[in-house]
RNA sequence: GGCGCCUUAGCUCAGUUGGUUAGAGCAGCGGAAUCAUAAUCCGAAGGUCCCCUGUUCGAGUCAGGGAGGCGCCA
């Protein structure tokens, strides 16, 4: 058994997110979660809302609701949509939580104590009317670019060019819309991450088990030279830089000031797992602000500089080019098809933690730079992330999903779709309202990631979600269910007949299945998301496979033993497919293994798989009740794209 | 403008240190079957591997140049 911790990131709690934020992160996070549980290790998935930031602070003043109000009810939103996706974390945090205050100002303070922190005095633009500082979009005006007169302080909306906040013209505050500016000097701390390069390269150089998307972009930082970064900002909403901290740089207005999102931000990883902790009791012990079992996960007693996955050593490979092909090559042996081996953690020492970060490429930045390096920089013994996946992004109909512009579906929208709408019924049931389909988001679970963009882009298209869905779950699945369930209640009642002919037909259909079964885990543990779905659809058609060659309709007629045993082996088929499609599918997974007697969640071992399909003889099943996976109609679909504006030119429908 | 990733069948994607005839699913086509939700199973067909040049006995794979897409940085 192996101890996995897993963080997807942490999703803006301005509003609802898209399709493509939950696929980039938090669902795949999820699938890999639910998979290593099923394993049996322990696993702790955290995730939150990230809670600070400009964004939040303007749009819950423009709405006049306290800023902590607004953001408890974005969070408590967004939590209960992800619930509803099936979203199985330990803990969904918030990075606005004292845990996540007390953790930020701890390391904040571990930093300047290593002499990584500085003080720099700046020229910002000060608003008279609002008495205070105007950071990024506090501050509007006429874009210098473009003439475009609604230029946010960080960015031109119109141009899309990136600009500082003293390069609009004829500048205004955003809150009061005072044209009395004038710049100020005033402190700020920044993070000398430029002394960290030669720690970050050393463990950058290790982790030849990256994704190369991962490892190219911190590789790209590191050859750029990292710059120092600006760590606080002059707002109010945030962690607040602690007094200690501006005494100790003799910079009062520091105290003023709270650091920058994205400095808390990831650190309300470890947050969450605090946050949990506190709920079932523990407390923090020592100076540490972290209890006994966070601490077990995020300060396990182990070396970070060397606890990259062990690789055999290659043969030869004197230098860095050969040593790195031969790197790649292990990897990729491992993950191939054939391989028993699971890379990531090979034998579990029940101790030491395997830990998997998931995000969007957008992110990259962050969790292999500057995250890392505020854990390096304070010289305590954190938990690196051990292997980053990450994604690039779901297009819809290959254009850009767009929350500004509403371009696409969002989470909460695609869960109150109603797939069984007729013409009198709406096509969105009213928020909150229980949905008829106890297990819809596996649809888009199942749909989504199919889709998932591992590589390159992908195009979410309702066509294409129409046919994945409708071909996969309702045909090759659903329908093998009900059809053997069916056969087998009409001819034999409602118990698992016995297996009086097991033979070569059988013990064939065993090897197919332990072959890829093997394979599907292999690809799982390598998170190969694409490539373990395309097995568990093979092993899903083994199924009907075996029905078409035994024709057990036929022999019915002639040998009813034989008979009941093809349709018991086919009954053991589907518990065993549940238990496999669980992590992608758990909703359907239950209510399908709810029909026959098996009370096994686990993922079936190797070796193990001919007692799966012969250890529920004699006991009972049910018949489905209903259609478990009901097809997509094409006047569904239609809809569905008039609903969410689908691009009118991309009729070219199948 | 700099850098990174990407471009393979109608669609979505695999292609593992360069090595026979470039693979899979879906769609389309043909067949089998009739237990089942008209659902399934099998088969054949389908490609100028974005373009050009080079290295090599041999290039989808390596090098250089170009086109297009996405992203990050400036």
């Amino acid at each position: 058994m192996s101890r996995y911790l897993i963080t997807s990131a942490i999703p803006y709690v301005n509003g609802v997110k898209h399709l493509g934020n939950l696929v980039g992160s938090m669902l795949p996070a999820d699938v890999y979660a639910r998979f290593r549980r099923a394993q049996g290790h322990e696993v702790m998935y955290l995730c939150g809302t990230d809670d600070h930031g400009t964004p939040v602070e303007i749009a819950s003043q423009k709405e006049g609701t306290p800023t902590a109000e607004f953001v408890k009810h974005w969070h408590a939103f967004q939590a209960n949509i992800y619930k509803n996706f099936g979203l199985s974390f330990d803990h969904f945090g918030s990075s606005s939580n004292p845990q996540n205050h007390a953790l930020t100002q701890h390391l904040a303070r571990k930093l300047m104590e290593n002499n990584l922190l500085e003080v720099r005095t700046e020229e910002m633009l000060y608003s008279e009317a609002d008495k205070r500082f105007l950071p990024d979009r506090y501050v509007e005006g006429t874009c210098p670019h473009c003439a475009y007169d609604k230029a946010r302080g960080d960015q031109c909306e119109n141009c899309g060019r990136v600009l500082d906040p003293t390069d609009l013209l004829t500048p205004r505050s955003a809150i009061s819309g005072s044209t009395a500016l004038e710049l100020r000097k005033t402190s700020h701390l920044y993070f000398k991450q430029s002394q960290l390069v030669p720690t970050l390269q050393a463990w950058i150089d290790k982790q030849t088990h990256w994704p190369d998307m991962s490892r190219g972009i911190a590789k790209k930082w590191l050859q750029e030279g990292l710059q120092d970064r600006g760590i606080t900002r002059d707002i109010q909403w945030g962690v607040p830089v602690p007094k200690d901290i501006a005494d100790h740089f003799n910079a009062p207005d520091l105290a003023n000031k709270v650091f920058y999102v994205w400095f808390d931000a990831p650190i309300a990883y470890i947050a969450a797992a605090e946050e949990l902790a506190n709920l079932n009791g523990e407390t923090p012990q020592g100076d540490i602000p972290l209890s006994p079992t966070p601490k077990s996960w995020w300060m396990p007693d182990e070396p970070q500089l060397t606890s990259s996955p062990s690789e055999p050593s290659p043969s030869g490979g004197e230098n860095g080019i050969s040593q790195e092909r031969a790197a790649q090559r292990t990897s990729s042996y491992v993950s191939s098809a054939d391989s028993r081996k699971d890379i990531l953690h090979p034998e579990g020492d029940g101790t030491s933690v395997t830990y998997t970060q998931f995000m969007g490429k957008d992110n990259v930045y962050f969790h292999t730079m500057s995250f890392p390096a505020t854990l390096f920089g304070s010289g305590e013994n954190w938990k690196q992330v051990t292997t980053l996946k990450s994604f690039s992004w779901l297009t819809y109909y290959g254009g850009k999903f767009s929350t500004s512009q509403g371009v696409g579906i969002f989470t909460d929208a695609a869960l109150r779709l109603n797939p069984l709408s007729t013409e009198d019924s709406p096509l969105l049931l009213e928020e909150g309202a229980p949905h008829p389909l106890p297990n819809w988001a596996d649809y888009w679970r199942y749909y989504l990631m199919a889709r998932a963009p591992e590589n390159d882009d992908s195009a979410f298209t309702w066509e294409d979600f129409a046919q994945t869905v409708n071909k996969d779950l309702a045909n090759v699945l659903g329908n093998f269910i009900n059809r053997t369930l069916q056969l087998t209640h009409k001819n034999f009642g409602d118990t698992i007949p016995a297996q009086p002919t097991w033979g070569v037909a059988e013990e064939a259909l065993v090897g197919k299945l332990t072959t890829l079964i093997a394979s599907y885990t292999a690809h799982m543990g390598a998170m190969e998301f694409r490539k373990s779905q395309e097995k568990l659809r093979e092993i899903w058609t083994l199924g009907n496979e075996y029905l078409a060659e035994q024709e057990p309709w036929k022999v019915i007629k002639e040998d009813k033993e034989r008979a009941a045993t093809i349709l018991s082996v086919a009954i053991h088929l589907i518990p065993l497919f549940a238990r496999l499609a669980s992590p992608f599918i758990p909703e359907s997974s239950k209510l399908i293994a709810a029909l026959t007697s098996s009370e096994d969640k686990a993922l079936p071992k190797e070796g193990k798989i001919k007692e799966a399909l012969q250890n529920l003889q004699n006991k009972t099943f049910t018949l489905p009740t209903g259609v478990l996976f009901p097809q997509l109609s094409d006047d569904i679909i239609a809809r569905c794209k008039v609903e969410f504006k689908a691009p009118p030119d991309s009729a070219k429908s199948p």
